[in-house]
DNA sequence: GTAAAAACCTACCAGCCGGTAGGATTCTAA
DNA sequence: TTAGAATCCTACCGGCTGGTAGGTTTTTAC
């Protein structure tokens, strides 16, 4: 084959698109030996431009591009697309889940674990992984991954549940539909990766506090309240 | 060509798939006429289509197959794919917007109007067409389409912060934070797709009040209250 | 230095699906 | 009955993209 040009020379320079992904692979000529570190940039990559183009607008030669590799590669670290909004998954849905369980051995109010808990699914949603999280559809996954996915979900819907009626219990939430609030409360929550764009006004952890105070107070006036 | 088995006996029998899409289309041997009709036909089987599917894995095919069609015959009545999605989301906006519409001549609180309009909201992404108004992709239409959809959620968008702004100075509604307030109630609606399923226990209705209720009550217990 | 393993690439395939050309059928109007 | 419009179908194309075969380069181990 005829001289194609010098692939390093290119490599080195372009690295300035924001994400430094490709760092990750090379630096200067010395190939890296890390897998898991390359697997996770590969994932992180793939949960990125998910975000941006959706799952099915995204090609894996585009993922391969952004990572200054070509799409065989990504093969060697992962099984197929499929997998890789699995990983994408179950990535976003774990600090949820530890948030979760974090809470589980501490003895405050269940309103003020809940609020903790809310804060964090908050955080975990405005992650590049909230659009897997939230956007991305489980008919793109095989029946027994999408089972997995559900199984998390679930868990996690089920500890909001906890949360609430352990409320009902020790006095600090009031009566309500558990299973609706639960819905209600993931849905305010889940909604943040359609409008949330970082670098805006609103960190993350702000959001979560406007939200908590919504919920906490509701929107009919409470009577006499002014100090 | 060999003979091919005669059509219209199987077409007769074969209008037992849940939805009667393809009744609009034939009855018995007469090939009917309206096209606005059987155009509104292949929106709402596409809706559906998309629903369960997804949109990229919805071939135009299927489509043409649920409503006992050809593939061709879709694009007599829609120029292509992206459209069909487009006409999707209008179609479920539409309600919210006359609802919006609706409210301006109401002399009611803020506060109830709201409630009324949330109420409708809850219908709407209820529907069939619910799945375009929250989880299709804005990526999958064309530039100036997506810039049109978008418009009609801002104003949906815009119609809910000014019933929150009215609810401020008519004392309806407790002071809060309008953009955050009005994304988390949208939230909570538009996430009802993801788990709401038709002959559920509650229809959509009574998931509208749940969540009316919750918005104005709040979490935190109010003081006495014990009737 | 050398063999084996690890990491990566070039080149290619094949299926799916959106879209179309052009013709056949069926209706309406007169 | 017949012209013309409306409706629908058969048959086909071509691009995109997930996935793979098989070889090449780089690194580690000894």
């Amino acid at each position: 084959m005829a001289a194609r040009p010098a692939r390093s020379r290119i490599a080195t320079a372009a690295v300035a698109n924001g994400a430094d992904s490709a760092s990750v692979w090379r630096e200067g000529r010395k190939r890296l030996r890390d897998h898991a570190v390359k697997r996770d940039a590969v994932i992180q990559t793939a949960a990125r431009a998910f975000r941006e183009n959706g799952f099915h607008n995204t090609s894996l030669d585009a993922i391969a591009a952004q990572l200054e590799v070509t799409k065989p590669t990504i093969y060697y670290y992962v099984a197929n697309k499929e997998q890789l909004l699995f990983e994408c998954f179950v990535a976003g849905l774990q600090p949820i889940l530890s948030a979760l369980r974090d809470q589980k051995s501490s003895t405050a109010p269940a309103r003020e674990r809940l609020n903790a808990v809310l804060r964090q699914y908050a955080q975990a949603v405005a992650s590049d992984f909230g659009w897997c999280l939230v956007r991305a559809e489980h008919q793109d996954l095989s029946a027994p991954m999408s089972a997995q996915v559900r199984a998390l979900k679930v868990e996690i819907d089920q500890g909001i549940r906890r949360l609430l009626k352990d409320g009902h219990k020790d006095g600090s939430i009031a009566p309500c539909d558990v299973k609706m609030t639960a819905f209600a409360l993931a849905g305010a929550l889940n909604w943040i990766p359609h409008w949330y764009r970082e670098k805006q006004a609103l960190s993350a952890a702000q959001i979560a506090d406007a939200f908590v105070a919504l919920f906490e107070e509701g929107l009919r006036p409470r009577a006499a309240r002014r100090s």
